[in-house]
DNA sequence: GTGGTCACG
DNA sequence: ACGTACGTGACCACT
């Protein structure tokens, strides 16, 4: 028989800080019994177990089975949002059959040694299924470890143990008895880490051994002084490194097979919790009654009272005119299917359908308030149709997103969840339409409650229908120059390969990581740097620092240069240029967590402009016959921004004046006059002053100026000493952070940071610097988000001939007649300068020519 | 589908 | 002892 037998509080603590933290309607957070259940499955399904244990540990055991009184002090208790996941997991695992143990006094890791140990005895195979390392001395022929990573499971046998740490799993304990391990509280031998101990296990097999002939091993003097102090402590620590194997719980395999679950009562939990995919997957769904599916009583109770909608009438000309300024209505439209909530009824119109574009376009055009779903896609199909899409009032999606831009995915279910509204599954395939109305006023209320129905309404809303424009617009690509370009690349790159073959002494696959990485650092025998999770890190970082030991590398390093530009930028994005010679990506307005937008298909942010070669590139995107192009960019945006916020006078005073801000910063940081500062100070400077903006950390200043990780805390504390406002900005943006679960921007858009509620260190780090950053790349997002919709406003107004065809974060690119251009330069100018008052000034410099390279000066 | 790499602000 | 600055998207190799 296999049984599988699972570290529950392991794989329930991986699994709450591997999902976001999500809520359901009740306020209970359901993330790691989501998590749980996915590895659960997927883990059943591989190992196809007979039985079943899942082990906990229990909460504040009253005595220890080991003497140590210290023992797990150290732990930090859960956080209140994962302790009250885990009487749910017990009772959902109870629910579907599977047996749960607990022992008072005892670790889960003891009762997954007890178990694995009497199901090996018995002649079973047993699988333990843990989120740490701890369980790897439990490891033997008949039973694995499998360690359930953020994405992957990773087998661990007695071989692979050997492979990894060159000692056997029982030498796992002798081991962490000399290292020790913080989080059991387990001190090991001061000074020793694991690459040391691993090393001392191999030689001498045993903690034993190694004390019983210090002498005979190769033993560094340093490290020896520590082993002799620390004699008693690794005797100790071996003592609790251990894993109990005889835990008084059952030890009969076959008491744990997989029972009965019991569906009534499972289905009532999940449903409570409103797990509803989670039911799906389990089979609970569905089953009896013709295969709808069953809600709960609560829901069915609910549902029975609300109105039920007709639905499926044909949207045609005849409903359409009924649907006039002064009334509303609520729609759905993906491009093929518009779907109209009017009145209480359902009207519906597919591609296909009788003139189905004209009727949607009627509709679009209709005076008729309207609230939507994904309102860009309606603007879009209106402007590719010579049309608008009049009184767009809501937008669901895009409230969504403002309320909480890490919810993942915008649909009217999850909002449905989110906010508390009856998700109208009783109305079948119109489910998502019949739920709209009441959701839109519930999110209204929602960003009336938390102060951003400005942002929404000033900002957002209007900004899809920019982004529509820029969408249907799309920016001119030469494409014989570009398929140019292409061919002198690949020139170009098939010497490079033969010069590279040559040296390497054969052929390989250059852009693979793995065979280059076993060319450089195996057959040629350069010395590896970093290593990544899957062999030898070979970026471009590494390969520089190697350029001078073999030709190899600068050639490799052009290779990839040439190669990304070439499958990138040339093949990929001719792939993407439509009939009408135009490359039309796509701008999304609801993905990033600062408040930015993106862009995709292709992507038009990150067109080479750093380095001449890929610049180029930029030849290639030029005005259509008889237009221009004007390109207009902020000059430190984000810096001005911070000044703004933290109210620094020195830095606004800068602005002010219009003089250097790297170069003032690089006097304050290294205390000399204005006028003394070197070009080397100045871009030491620059680059504090972008750490300032990403959340500072020492050792990454100085990789990327190149000074020692003391100097560039001299330099951090030095500008922290002379800016203090900035200081204080960031530490209260950090409290609010941790006070609040979120920060805003001074407009009031909001970034939840979960991250900083984390008892990781690292996630809390990363949760801090997230802080320091959003408030800062957030108001710039918003400022050219205004700037944009005030923009495309006055060109409307003024009907020039010029249209805003793209955004590059801090730049705006505008199509324009020649006849208009300067008209239309004064306005870009005028208008993001003036798109706010921080009172710091905003400086826009605003470039014109017929190619985008040209444009941008 | 994920990880490594590299393009942008 | 480890990992190491914020925010994105595309392509390739490999599982």
């Amino acid at each position: 028989m296999k049984l599988l037998c699972i570290d529950g509080n392991s794989i329930m603590n991986r699994a709450f800080y591997g999902i976001r933290i999500l809520t359901n309607s009740k306020g209970i957070c359901t993330n790691a019994l989501t998590g749980f259940m996915n590895i659960y499955l997927k883990e059943i399904d591989e190992v196809q177990p007979d039985c079943v244990a899942v082990a906990f540990d229990l909460r504040a055991p009253t005595f220890r089975h080991k003497a140590n009184a210290a023992y797990k002090a150290n732990r930090k208790g859960m956080p209140d949002e994962l302790a009250q996941q885990m009487p749910l997991i017990k009772k959902l695992l109870g629910l579907m059959g599977i047996k749960t143990v607990e022992c008072e006094g005892y670790e889960a890791d003891d009762i997954l040694g007890t178990l694995s140990k009497a199901a090996a005895d018995s002649g079973n195979e047993c699988f333990i299924l843990t989120g740490d390392r701890d369980s790897f001395q439990l490891i033997n022929d008949k039973v694995t470890v499998r360690l359930a990573g953020n994405k992957e499971t990773k087998v661990y046998t007695p071989a692979r143990i050997m492979e990894e740490y060159g000692v056997t799993p029982r030498q796992m304990i002798e081991v962490k008895a000399l290292m020790g391990d913080t989080s059991d509280n387990i001190s090991g031998v001061k000074g020793i880490g694991e690459k040391t101990a691993l090393n001392l296990i191999q030689q001498a097999g045993s903690v034993d051994a190694l004390y019983a002939d210090l002498d005979s091993f190769t033993i560094s003097k340093g490290v020896r002084t520590k082993l002799e102090s620390g004699h008693q402590d690794a005797v100790d620590s071996h003592f609790l490194a251990e894993i109990c194997l005889e835990a008084p719980v059952d030890k009969a395999t076959e008491d744990y097979k997989l029972g009965q679950p019991d569906k009534d009562e499972a289905r009532r939990l999940l449903t409570e919790l409103e797990m509803l995919r989670l039911m799906d997957r389990l089979g609970l769904t569905g089953e009896g009654s013709g295969g709808t599916e069953k809600l709960s009583e609560e829901t069915a109770l609910k549902l029975k009272d609300l109105p039920k909608y007709e639905c499926g009438l044909p949207l045609n000309d005849d409903a359409v005119s009924k649907m006039t300024e002064g009334t509303s209505a609520a729609f759905m439209f993906d491009g093929s299917r518009l779907a109209v909530f009017f009145e209480d009824k359902v009207y519906t119109i597919a591609a296909g359908d009788w003139d189905f574009d004209g009727t949607a376009l009627r509709f679009f055009e209709s005076g008729c308030a309207k609230t939507a779903f994904e309102g860009k896609t309606a603007h879009k199909f209106a402007f590719d149709n010579g049309t608008r899409l009049n009184a767009l009032t809501f937008c669901c999606d895009l409230a969504g997103y403002l309320l909480n831009s890490q919810a993942g995915e915008y649909t009217a279910e999850n909002l449905c969840l989110t906010y508390k509204v009856i998700y109208r599954k009783d109305m079948g395939e119109y489910a998502d339409i019949c739920s709209l109305p009441s959701l839109a006023e519930k999110l209204k209320v929602q960003l009336e409650q938390t102060d951003m129905s400005g942002l929404y309404n000033d900002v957002e809303l209007p900004l899809c229908e920019v982004l529509a424009s820029m969408e249907h617009y799309g920016v001119c690509a030469d494409t014989d120059g570009i398929r140019e370009f292409g061919r002198g690349l690949k020139k170009d790159i098939a010497a490079l390969t033969a010069q590279i073959y040559e040296l390497a002494g054969g052929e390989f696959n250059i852009a693979s990581p793995k065979q280059l990485g076993e060319v450089l650092f195996e057959k040629l025998g350069l010395p590896a740097k970093k290593k990544t999770k899957s062999g030898y890190s070979t970026n471009a970082e590494v390969l520089e620092e190697l350029a001078d030991k073999h030709p190899i590398i600068n050639l490799v390093l052009e290779y990839r240069t040439l190669t990304k530009l070439n499958s990138t930028y040339v093949d990929g994005l001719l792939k993407e240029v439509e009939s009408d010679g135009r490359v039309h990506s796509v701008f999304k307005q609801t993905e990033t967590r600062t408040g930015r937008i993106s862009s995709t298909e292709p992507n038009m942010q990150n067109i080479p402009v750093r380095k001449e070669i890929g610049r180029n590139m930029r030849k290639f995107f030029v005005a259509g016959d008889g237009y221009t192009l004007l390109d207009a960019d902020y000059s430190q945006i984000e810096l001005r921004v911070l000044a703004a916020v933290c109210g620094d006078e020195n830095m606004k005073k800068t602005f002010a004046e219009g003089t250097d801000i790297h170069a003032m910063t690089a006097s304050q940081v290294f205390g000399i006059p204005a006028d003394m500062v070197l070009p080397e100070m100045r871009s030491a400077a620059k680059a504090v002053n972008f750490g300032i903006i990403y959340g500072i950390g020492a050792f990454s200043l100085s990789k990327d100026i190149g000074v020692s990780v003391a100097e560039a805390k001299q330099y951090i504390k030095n500008y922290l000493d002379n800016f203090p406002k900035v200081s204080e900005f960031m530490d209260k943006t950090v409290e609010d952070g941790i006070k609040n679960g979120y920060v805003t921007t001074v407009f009031g858009r909001r970034r939840y940071i979960p991250e900083l509620a984390a008892t990781n260190k690292v996630m809390q780090a990363f949760g801090k610097r997230a802080a320091m950053n959003a408030p800062i790349q957030g108001a710039a997002a918003d400022i050219i988000k205004i700037a944009m919709v005030k923009v495309y406003n006055r060109l409307r107004a003024e009907k020039l001939d010029a249209r805003l065809i793209l955004q590059v974060h801090d730049e705006l690119i505008i199509e324009v007649s020649p006849d208009d251009k300067d008209k239309a330069a004064a306005i870009l100018k005028e208008e993001m300068e003036n798109a706010v008052n921080l009172g710091v000034a905003m400086e826009v410099s605003v470039g014109e020519g017929k190619s985008w390279y040209l444009a941008k000066g």
